[in-house]
DNA sequence: GCCAACGTTGGC
DNA sequence: GCCAACGTTGGC
């Protein structure tokens, strides 16, 4: 089994959505390198759910990969921001999971804290300029940020 | 709101 | 295939 980190901006979908719909189908994504991390995820997978581009920054809980290799509708809707034109039908550009609710951690690990705990190397997401919203995280990184989670850091 | 980082686009 | 221009991300 494998660890992810994804984030969403919490004002377009926040973990506190994710708890409430238990599933969602985490479409949008629109980078290949981010693409090529959603479709090598396998089921039963855990991802950790970054809040982005609010105050603070930072993981806030846990999310289990429900299902694979999904095509992303919102790349045929042209109502969608995601809308991708260029997007064959017969050969879907953009593909990605569903995610389900794991938890919500009791305090947020805040960016501050990532990027004291972590180098950029073991924790891509405190790598300065770093815009990737789908990445791995190694198991023995995964197991300290669950230790950081239930511990309260 | 600013701006650094950086991926993408398109002219050549 | 290069690279300048442009758009987006996301921390601050």
């Amino acid at each position: 089994m494998a660890y992810w980190l994804m984030k969403s901006e919490p004002d377009v979908y926040s973990i506190d959505d994710l708890q409430r719909d238990q599933t969602e189908l985490w479409d949008g994504v629109r980078n290949y390198q981010a693409r090529n991390f959603l479709t090598s995820m396998a089921l039963g997978d855990l991802a950790f759910f970054y809040h982005s581009n609010t105050k603070p920054p930072g993981i806030v809980g846990l999310m289990k990969i429900v299902e694979t290799n999904v095509v992303d509708p919102t790349q045929f809707d042209p109502a969608s921001p995601y809308y991708d034109p260029k997007s064959p039908p017969e050969q879907p550009r953009w593909r990605t999971v569903v995610v389900g609710y794991g938890e919500t951690f009791d305090t947020i690990i805040t960016l501050d804290q990532l990027k004291a705990t972590f180098t950029p190397e073991d924790l891509w997401v405190v790598r300065r300029g770093n815009r990737l919203s789908v990445m791995p995280v190694a198991e023995a990184v995964a197991q300290r940020l669950l230790a950081m989670a239930h511990q309260g850091h």
